[in-house]
DNA sequence: ATATACACGACTAATTTAGTCGTAAATAGT
DNA sequence: ACTATTTACGACTAAATTAGTCGTGTATAT
């Protein structure tokens, strides 16, 4: 429980990559996947989200590729999450008010504190204390 | 993602639902899922989990049913979690160690404050916090 | 005895996550 | 213009996890 998607480890280990090698230089899905032992279709996709959320730039063709383009410090681990798993929270109803059957619910407010103090962690936390 | 199971959640809400109640009085799996609208069924494997954790006391019988036996503050969510959903950590990784895939893993370490930040955060808060 | 309540393993169903495939579009090099 | 390379992306299947149900057993108050 409480874990994040392969997805976004895999995310997590390509936005690294990506962070340690120079200023303007490209990585490519097929690279990052073969060196790290990921499946490449599934690297594929999460690196398409982070390049439409415009984390990273996509340069298509030969010699194409992904690079960096925002300051790690600048993205912290809500966004991250977010664009790769959709909204953050420990149980639904902290986005979603559709709960029908808890009508006798107890545990809202206890479960909005936690939930805020797991987000509060990762509105602190940005790329740049995972890439280093 | 980083959601609590539906069974964690039905617990907590008996949990506080025991909390609320006077001393010596118990409470049956079945008043309480009627009141809350939760499987009963469902509802009993984790209050049975909470008995042999001995977070709860399970009295059968007619005119039995659960009491909470142990002081709120000094049970934790993370003793809580790992009472029902078994050993809490962001990726596996972090107890089950046998990753052979990812050699080459490069964002351990960060995984790592992740997960301690989160258990700390897990730490501190008690039931006494969820139930008031 | 009987009705009530917990105990618990086995099972099925639903949902989510992981991974694959096919096809399209851009582009660098020739 | 052609080709090889690389991103883009929706549709699909497979695997794993979670949710929920069922049957049967045990304790016990009346």
């Amino acid at each position: 429980m409480l874990k994040i998607t392969r997805k976004a480890e895999y995310a997590l280990i390509a936005l690294r990559h990506l962070n340690s090698i120079k200023g303007g230089e490209l990585a490519t899905v097929k690279e990052i996947s073969t060196q790290y032992g990921i499946p490449q279709e599934l690297l594929a996709k999460a690196l398409q989200q982070l390049a439409r959320a415009k984390v990273i730039e996509a340069i298509k063709g030969p010699s194409g590729g992904y690079k960096l383009v925002r300051d790690p410090h600048e993205i912290n681990m809500t966004n991250f999450f977010e664009i790769l798993e959709g909204p953050m929270g420990i149980m639904d109803c902290y986005f979603d008010s559709g709960c029908n059957q808890l009508s006798a619910c107890n545990i809202r407010t206890p479960i909005n504190r936690i939930n805020d103090s797991i987000r509060t962690i990762f509105d602190k936390m940005t790329l740049a204390d995972i890439t280093y």
